[in-house]
DNA sequence: CGGTATAATGACTCGTGGTCAGTGAGTGAC
DNA sequence: GTCACTCACTGACCACGAGTCATTATACCG
């Protein structure tokens, strides 16, 4: 009796083409333009079908965001795994810079995260699915601390509270990487953004190591 | 003839009565639920009159946008403007409390501006108003920058370019305010709203501020 | 008043997300 | 072989909301 299980795996099969056929349509026409029955077009599916396997438009995107954070995290493991023993500072900055090429290579997935944060999705898609995209977020914050955490234990960092450090660091590359997605910004700030993300890195990099200096002033005082 | 002038001035008085209803009902309903007739029958007029004032929906949002960033720059003005003596790097501190405080106080005013940065109107509204929407957001960057390069100019910051650095704070604390947007981040990272912001603003102004640490790290290299 | 311009109306169209009664291919029992 | 049954699939249909426009009401002026 394999009939069960050759029946389920076409169901993920099937499931699988329409989420291909739905990143395509939205990744090469927007958002917002391609209706429900493009997708179902692409996908050689009646629109009927794809109401089978998800659960409403919104719900489709929010596995779509999934599949990015899973690239995202993917990425940002490899650049930690391999040697543990690297100097934390330079993980740091190699976990940036994974982040920053990841956006770069695919600005799609990255507008859906931001879409995420915004709030966009909250109303409209089941409770459990934004618990578990919120999780796989939170796995990127996760390592970006633990590397951090390390870095004060070894005294390179000068930090109370890894996952604030965490935290800020997060926050402000990812500041950067909202701020800068406006062309005209840019040319207001005189930066493009590979510029202004590596300053702002470099920023709060010497924020953290700055232990002497802090120590000084409040000799000082 | 005061004619004309009258018209023109109930022009304008019927126009902000609409953007009353539809701050009134979005502010109270979120962003999405209401409809145009439901904003029309909060300004007690049809959903045709909605149309004979504003494009879209989506423009009247934008100018509630606009309102918003008109406050917003208006409180940080009210931070710089008495007292252009004070000490650049306090002047920092209180625009940048300034606007937490215009966050807290207007969380939907907030979210507006959040929706734009993420690119939900570049799509939807005309270009114009595009670029008056994008204009007054640069002026309150405008003036962290110039604040910041009051401090270059008397040596308590370490910047070589005032704008990239103001970016830089401005990203920072937009990326926390958006981080802990999620009650489920403030938890895993074990600090409140207001705790990440200061921890932040305290991490970019030590790097800003940083240039004994800088000049003795080049030494040692 | 009567004519003209301007403001306002709301029934209508059109597009789209989501539904559901119906269809038919595949399966297994006998 | 065939018959009952399951279940993936279909697409006509519905609900609803944004935006339109022919029509109506109002104000103004000669």
């Amino acid at each position: 009796m394999s009939t069960a299980a050759r029946r389920a795996r076409e169901k993920a099969q099937r499931r699988q083409e329409i989420l291909d056929a739905a990143r395509r349509e939205f990744f090469e026409r927007g958002f917002h333009t391609p209706t429900v029955d493009d997708v179902a077009t692409r996908a050689e599916v009646s629109k009927g079908t794809i109401y089978l396997y998800f659960k409403s438009k919104e719900e489709i995107l929010a596995h779509l965001l999934l599949e990015g954070l899973d690239l995202l995290v993917e990425q940002m493991e490899a650049v930690c795994n391999p040697e543990a023993s690297a100097a934390p500072e330079c993980t740091v900055r190699q976990l940036a810079s994974a982040y920053l090429q990841f956006c770069q290579a695919n600005p799609n997935y990255f507008r859906l995260i931001m879409a995420f944060d915004r709030g966009r999705f909250e109303e409209s898609i089941s409770k459990e699915l934004h618990q578990q995209v919120m999780n796989k977020s939170l796995e990127g914050l996760d390592i970006l601390a633990r590397t951090i955490e390390q870095g004060a234990g070894s005294g390179v960092f000068d930090v109370a509270d890894p996952w604030q450090a965490a935290g800020s660091v997060w926050a402000a590359l990812n500041g950067v990487l909202v701020l800068m997605g406006h062309p005209l910004r840019q040319r207001m700030l005189r930066n493009n953004l590979e510029t202004m993300f590596n300053a702002t890195l470099d920023l709060v990099l010497r924020g953290l190591q700055d232990g002497g200096q802090q120590a000084e002033k409040e000799a000082r005082a």
